[in-house]
DNA sequence: CATGAATGAGTTTTCATTCAT
DNA sequence: AATGAATGAAAACTCATTCAT
């Protein structure tokens, strides 16, 4: 009769969400979002189709749960990254990037997919379009302070890179010298 | 009173056949192929839902038509820029390229939306992969023969540089500096 | 400048039509009449969508086109069939009943078709429900002509399993030993 | 508040589909498969459009349900027909096919319908076919077991006629001699 | 007489969402 | 918290029919 403990009933609704989160990233990020059905959502999670609705209001509330969840990640990422020498920031950016890129190829596929659909997903096109001049102004700063020349227009191509990077490795997947790019970039910028 | 000639049927043809296709591109581009339904295809292009299957079997098929009619134009591009000069040849894949990107963005919006989607548009996927490793094969030759240094990494930098240019347009539109950026790479490469 | 001749325009109406009832009951007789669309008889006939509305009024009135000129045929077989001995009269039935077997498998197999289909051709139904009464008729006048023992029920049993040895015939072909069959009820009934 | 047990989950379940194939047999009956809508079998199911999809993959796979039922019920009539006592099979086949053609017509209708055809419906007419010749096998055995003269051609006849009862049946309904005619065979081959 | 492009109403099918339990 | 049957609006697609030439 003793009814389950507040925690208790805590650890099993984040446990289910998370299933369920899981799953549509893996759906969304291989179909896409619109051609992934709540249904294939409920089946791959788990869970039923009700229980979904017990999370989330919607199949778009879904989505904007897995994207803030997301943009958290990103903040905490970034204050990772900092440290007191730029030219160890900014080896420990294009580190943790490269990481990044090896470990959330469903994630990246998704935002991309997503944020190329202006009409259609204006929140996550504005965020896109924030982050990339957050992280150029970033990238700016940082080369500035290491005296890099030209930095104004080496920290543009460098933010153009990153994303040329992530395209062209969720592509090419093992065709792309991930590795030897990241090595060459390091030693190019940080040494 | 005698029926309309060959020509004539023709010409309705290709006109009805151009009008769907620049609706749908139009469509797909900014909301995506999922999102964008026959009937919003058929009220932009001005036709009925019904002729659109006149002329294209399927949604799926509708698509195909604007992609390859897309590789078409993708092969013509490549003789034009070919030149004597590998110099000349390279200046000319830059313009090009640039100005293919000014002017084609719905159709580049797409391409990389279908590419990402694996799982459902293989064929797309597939073809993007190999336009990749042909532009990269093209870069590395010519970088080769104007005996540019590192000519093996500068071709992979530069091929992802062309995406992520890409990528960062068509998100930040007017905020990004296409213009310095193809001026940057020009005389980089070019002088 | 010198007009065709009117008789000349029947010529070439007649045989237009004609072309159009032939893949109209081939089409029909396989596939069925709901399932075979109008398109389908274009192409098998070898005229435009269009012309098929010059000569008849819709997709039905074809239909009833073909079924009105079966009555005729209906009419003239049973004209040609009668004969001043019944025994012979009988006989002429069997074989001439045979015969049109052998020669009409996609009109037999239409007819059967729409019979059965009582909501929706009402008409076909009659006409197969009026056919049915007649030649039990027929049969048992004849069949009483020439004192054949019980020849109430045996004209039932006669009509009855000339459309058993219809369908099976329609259903089994060549595995079904029709001329066995014929050549036994002559034997039993014209001897 | 506790969800519904898998009983209670699977009663539902039985009792949607039924009332979904039974709609669909009164329709498909009457009026044809072809010229029966899902929204018609709907409408008269009392059922959503959405909810046959959950049970039928498609309107043929609903379809081929009703078939296979059919032939599973099939099974067990003959199970049930069989006796120590030929000729008392054999009265049991008279009765119980007598029986099934007063009970089933729509199930009738539909059935000679897709055997005829052959272009649309494979699956059926090859079960026809199938049918056809196993009952021919059977009338074969028993009538040469009772030494019935002529056995081999009498169980043609018979197996013939049979399927002309039905269809004469189906046609003339009660002008049709039912009872007449089961009684006459009853006397016939079974005394 | 003849063509086939074009239409639109109707068809099958899908799927996010609701709801009784 | 959890289930999955049920809904309905909207999607893709079909096809008899019309019509300008």
């Amino acid at each position: 009769m003793s009814p389950r403990s507040n925690k208790q009933f805590q650890e099993i609704r984040e446990a289910s969400k998370q299933k369920i989160l899981d799953a549509a990233l893996e759906l969304f990020g291989t179909t896409g979002y619109e051609a992934s059905s709540m249904a294939q959502i409920a089946k791959k999670s788990g869970v039923s189709k009700g229980l979904i609705y017990n999370y989330f209001d919607s199949k778009e509330e879904l989505l904007k749960g897995m994207i803030e969840n997301l943009t958290s990640i990103g903040e905490n990422m970034l204050e990772e990254m900092m440290s007191e020498d730029p030219k160890k920031t900014l080896e420990n950016i294009f580190r943790m990037t490269f990481k990044w890129l090896r470990k959330n190829d469903k994630m990246n596929r998704l935002i991309f997919s997503l944020t190329l659909q202006v009409d259609r997903f204006e929140f996550v096109h504005n965020l896109a379009n924030a982050k990339m001049q957050e992280y150029l102004g970033l990238l700016e700063s940082l080369l500035e302070q290491i005296n890099f020349p030209n930095h104004h227009t080496e920290a543009r191509i460098l933010a153009t890179l990153f994303d040329g990077i992530s395209i062209h490795y969720l592509v090419l997947k093992e065709d792309y010298p991930l590795d030897e790019i990241e090595k060459m970039l390091i030693k190019k910028y940080c040494s």
